[in-house]
DNA sequence: AAGCAACTGCAAATCTTTCGCAATTAGTGT
DNA sequence: ACACTAATTGCGAAAGATTTGCAGTTGCTT
């Protein structure tokens, strides 16, 4: 009954569709709104895929969830109560590093010193490549 | 005249519209195929928009133009004749800032050192917000 | 139980990028 | 200058992602 109370204080209604969408996001983590529908679909196969596209911005305007771009791709949604971190994503194999905000706290501070500029490393990922593909003479694929 | 060697030893050909692209992405900084193409259709009023996409692929494939994410939109086009730079990109105005790539070693050799990542802080901007409307109570727009 | 606004499903509309194909044309050699 | 050939173009259609209009359904309040 806890997730009943956090639409319902937002003043949203409790439909199954939402309900699923917000533990779709919680569980599936950095998940597109297509993957949402997939998982979405295995207990309420009837969903439009419109409708998680209208409860991921729903839930995202009253702060339970948030999206970040992590690379040439799509939007990618995650549960707010995650920790916040930026994301460091591999461009031959799509691999997605997590750093803790706090690793990043010395650069963002020299971005605000330096600009005026107050970064949010979450909102897009850091593009590079990852150990191992930078050892690989090709790559081995572009997702 | 470099670029026509660089394109004709790839077995590329020169065209007016080839040559009008590239000339596009160097007058304007950061543009949208959607803005090449409105750029070359002052002098070249028949361009075909697949043209300008299948040129920009062909010119970033013989590295004389590069793409980039600035934010939530598409793709935006840059010359590599430009230096090296990461891009702050103002959430609220749409605001982009240059930061020379030497600005951010630091922080890029924290990546290495801590993830083995190799970061390429070109391809992917950095969200956030800039002095000014950092410090207004409502976001003046959302680009 | 009734009423209403919020919400959903569906189909169609947008928007952006890609693709197939026939006609054109740049670059090469005669 | 002329001809040849493969690269390139324009055009229309296709594809993929997201949004929208609308009529019917349903959660929530009274
Ligand atoms: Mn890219
Ligand atoms: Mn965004
Ligand atoms: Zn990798
Ligand atoms: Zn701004």
């Amino acid at each position: 009954m806890a997730e009943k109370h956090e639409l319902r204080d937002k003043g949203l209604r409790l439909t199954p569709q939402r309900e699923l969408v917000l533990a779709a996001v919680r569980e599936l983590e950095h998940a597109t709104p297509e993957e949402v529908a997939e998982k979405v679909k295995l207990t309420h196969p009837g969903i439009n895929l419109s409708t998680v596209y209208r409860n991921l911005e729903t839930l995202e305007n009253v702060g339970l969830v948030q999206h970040s771009h992590l690379g040439h791709g799509g939007v990618r949604y995650h549960a707010s109560t995650e920790e916040i971190h930026a994301h460091l994503n591999c461009e031959s194999c799509g691999t997605i590093i997590e750093v803790p905000i706090d690793a990043t706290a010395s650069f963002t501070q020299s971005l605000l010193d330096g600009y005026g500029f107050h970064t949010d490393l979450a909102h897009l990922a850091i593009a590079g490549r990852c150990e191992s593909c930078f050892n690989m003479p090709e790559a081995p694929n572009k997702p």
